[in-house]
DNA sequence: GCGTACAAGCTTTTT
DNA sequence: GCTTGTACGC
């Protein structure tokens, strides 16, 4: 057993052996917060707690398997198995498929991601004739799913005066009636979505105390990951279930907090202390992970924020780099440098690829990095943008699937009665939607009866045989079902379907990707058999969707995948370390996000969020922001963003002043530049020379101007000074010589290219274009 | 009913 | 710049 504790700081070990009772462990970042949840966990199996009287709750996934992993590892056995370790969504909803009957659902019900719940919320409202303008599915999807945070279910939410008023202010009086329309739609289909998870386990704890003390009874001990997060139905379900034997133990940094916007409550962890008077408090402060100067510059960050917990973290690893602030003119140069950097810093450390991560604020931006790393030849890996199983033709495939476990899915039997096109087109589909809706049933209700029902619709015969031969098909496979295995089922039906053949047939590099995609998810369930098969579980298509609208694409990871350059949202980023991070677009607008910048508590959220990203490095942060930004593929200026100014300037490297940079800038082109013709090097681009790079630029500027074309000179152009200009077309970094009399300009320039390739392509400007 | 061409809107962050 | 939604011609 000492084994376990061995390496622990006294607070963490404090942390681990106090197994007894509530306990709130405030953790920094880097603290060591896994690092005691595993510990403790084991330390738990080693006393003889059986493994699935033990609730473990995290937010991701990936956190999940990590835990589990670890755990593996500390025991040496496979005890961590029976382990009720998972997301609040996942763990919840398999307690939910055991006692659905008594909500009224089937244990096959659906689960409906953020797609879907977005389709169907588009059909209400079409339904209701309704503006979509001003009732988006986003933003009408945003307020049900904070209602249901909170445990307002529609009729609450259509009782309750705050919000009505709320409502009729934005302009938005039916959301109570779309509200109510998509829960019983959701409960029609049998379906719950992501809010649902949490809101019915609440019901169920609330209307069936017998189910409620079975629980309480069942986890002897529970223990949640990332506490700050949770919102307040996480928070309820966890105060219920710990109620009885109280022995609970949260961990959270309330300086991590980043996820406000879906409801989670920092309060949460101010109001452990509430709940469990008898609580004892664990802080871990030291952090490991990273020099004294990143944890130095995360602190002075974090010391802005009036709403915290003070807390002193510190490092005691060595100094380490400054954090460097890199300046580049365009997005894309943006990009350059950042790839350059970690080129260059994988030559001279000798680092691997996956010692690198780019973060970002928003998905956008992750597009520029993949080709800027993609030209240099770096391996990455994009995290979390398009959810691998948020693919369209991977939603198609499985919506087939679904289909065979619950056929009164709407959404799934919308996205397939049509694909691939078997003659069943938008007035079939409305009319028998209209009747689906007169007498509140699924649309697979409605369908089965269509030769009954065709009094009503008047189809034709061959709009009936061919809604025949759809029932008949997914009822044959349905047969099947019961006795395939899921890989033998969906290998067969992407066959049968004509979905595999649709794809197949595609010669764009679109389509090829899609058809690859599906063969993965092909590939995914068939992995999913083997492992069921080992485990001497179920291998049916009915157990394997039953988790599948939980997972993320960062659960199928790729073993090749393994040494890249990790591209993701500062979001994704948290719980995960780098020695090397660069932090890009750090511009005013952006990070902080424009969304965000009107209350100081949502201002705070994005500082927390800065936090976050500098406390992921280990050796060393560069924080890098662009003058220039393509919004909507528009240009527009951004400025360096206001967190880089409140990092502690002693642990930070900022570019040289501007003025004195450009006097280099001109210095360098001139000692460079013959008259007419000219030749400057790849240190333009701000960054060391390597090999002999070349362009071309040609000046001739003609006519009068006074220069306020310029946006980074205040001057008016003059004989013989440098000037320089964003970006005239996609990608194009340009610097020019204003070496004319202060008039219009035309400059025919070659562009600079990446320094491997030299393709110089020609490009004919008007800056004049430009003006206003 | 199906496929193509063009317009509009969009970008915070996720289970 | 990209994706989704609509209009139009077949």
């Amino acid at each position: 057993m000492s084994l376990l504790f061995e390496g622990l700081n006294n607070a963490q070990l404090e942390a681990v052996k106090n197994v007894k009772g509530p306990s709130l462990v405030i953790a920094g970042a880097g603290s060591g917060k896994t690092r005691v949840l595993t510990c403790r966990i084991a330390h738990l199996l080693e006393k003889n707690v059986q493994p699935s009287r033990i609730l473990a709750l995290t937010f991701t996934n990936k956190a999940a398997n990590e835990m589990k992993e670890r755990i593996a590892k500390l025991l040496g056995d496979e005890r961590g198995r029976s382990l009720w370790m998972g997301t609040f969504h996942s763990v919840f909803a398999r307690i939910l498929r055991y006692e659905a009957d008594k909500l009224g659902y089937t244990p096959d019900f659906t689960i409906y991601d953020t797609v879907d719940s977005k389709s169907l919320l588009k059909s209400i409202i079409q339904e209701l004739k309704l503006d979509d303008k001003i009732y988006k599915q986003g933003d009408v999807l945003g307020r049900i799913s904070s209602a249901k945070n909170n445990l307002i279910t529609p009729q609450a939410y259509n009782n309750n005066d705050q919000i009505r008023k709320a409502d009729m202010m934005a302009r938005k009086p039916m959301i109570a009636e779309i509200f109510k329309l998509y829960a019983s739609r959701c409960r029609r289909a049998g379906a719950m979505d992501f809010d649902d998870l949490l809101l019915n386990t609440n019901i169920l704890f609330r209307d069936f105390p017998d189910v409620l003390n079975k629980y309480q009874d069942k986890f002897d001990y529970i223990l949640v990951d990332e506490y700050q997060d949770t919102n307040y139905a996480q928070y309820l379900i966890v105060k219920k279930l710990a109620e009885k034997h109280q022995n609970v133990c949260v961990v959270g940094d309330d300086a991590q907090s980043i996820y406000s916007f879906r409801g989670a409550m920092i309060e949460n962890i101010l109001n452990f202390r509430k709940d469990y008077p008898q609580y004892s408090l664990y802080k871990l402060e030291q952090n490991y992970r990273s020099t004294q100067t990143i944890v130095n510059a995360a602190n002075s960050i974090i010391d802005k924020n009036k709403s915290q917990i003070k807390k002193m973290v510190f490092s005691e690893n060595e100094n380490g780099h400054a954090v460097e602030v890199l300046k580049a003119y365009t997005d894309v140069e943006e990009g350059f440098i950042v790839s350059s950097s970690i080129f260059d810093t994988i030559l001279t450390e000798q680092a691997q690829y996956n010692d690198f991560a780019i973060l970002y604020r928003t998905n956008a931006q992750s597009r520029i990095f993949e080709e800027a790393l993609r030209k240099r030849n770096i391996p990455y890996k994009v995290y979390g943008s398009i959810s691998f199983y948020q693919r369209k033709e991977i939603k198609d495939m499985l919506a087939y699937l679904k289909m065979l476990v619950n056929p009164n899915d709407d959404e799934a039997l919308k996205r397939i009665i049509n694909y691939p096109a078997r003659g069943i087109g938008k007035t079939t589909l409305e009319k028998l939607e209209a009747l689906a809706a007169q007498k509140d049933v699924s649309l697979w209700e409605i369908l089965v009866h269509v030769p009954q029902l065709n009094n009503i619709f008047q189809f034709n015969g061959g709009t009936v045989s061919k809604l025949m031969a759809f029932v008949a098909y997914i009822n044959e496979y349905a047969q099947m079902a019961k006795q395939t295995d899921a890989y033998s089922l969906a290998q067969k039906m992407a066959a049968s379907s004509g979905i595999m053949k649709d794809l197949y047939n595609g010669t764009t590099p679109e389509e090829r990707s899609k058809y690859e995609n599906l063969e993965e998810l092909l590939n995914a369930i068939r992995d999913f058999v083997d492992q069921a098969v080992e485990a001497d579980e179920e291998t049916s298509i009915r157990h394997y969707l039953e988790n599948v609208s939980l997972l993320t694409d960062t659960d199928n990871e790729n073993p090749d995948d393994r040494n890249r350059v990790s591209i993701m949202t500062v979001h994704s980023a948290k719980g995960l370390e780098f020695k090397y991070v660069y932090i890009a677009g750090v511009e005013e607008d952006l990070f902080p996000s424009h969304m965000a910048i009107e209350t100081p508590k949502d201002l705070e959220e994005e500082r927390r969020l800065f936090y976050v990203a500098l406390t992921r490095a280990m050796k060393k942060v560069t924080l890098t922001y662009a003058r220039v930004r393509y919004k909507w593929g528009t240009p527009s200026d951004s400025s360096p963003s206001r967190f880089i100014s409140e990092i502690d300037p002693e642990c930070v490297n900022w570019p040289d002043d501007p003025r004195k940079q450009k006097k280099a800038l001109a210095d360098s082109f001139n000692a460079l530049a013959p008259k007419d013709k000219t030749e400057f090097s790849a240190s333009f681009l701000s960054r060391k020379p390597t090999a002999p790079v070349t362009a071309r630029l040609t000046p001739k500027i003609t006519g009068a101007d006074n220069g306020s074309f310029v946006p980074d000179a205040p001057e008016k152009i003059q004989q013989g000074m440098i000037v320089e200009h964003q970006r005239f077309g996609r990608g194009k970094v340009v610097h020019i010589e204003g070496s004319m009399p202060n008039r219009k300009a035309t400059v025919f320039f070659q562009q600079l290219q990446e320094e491997k390739q030299l393709l110089l392509k020609f490009a004919k400007l008007r800056i004049v274009n430009q003006i206003g």
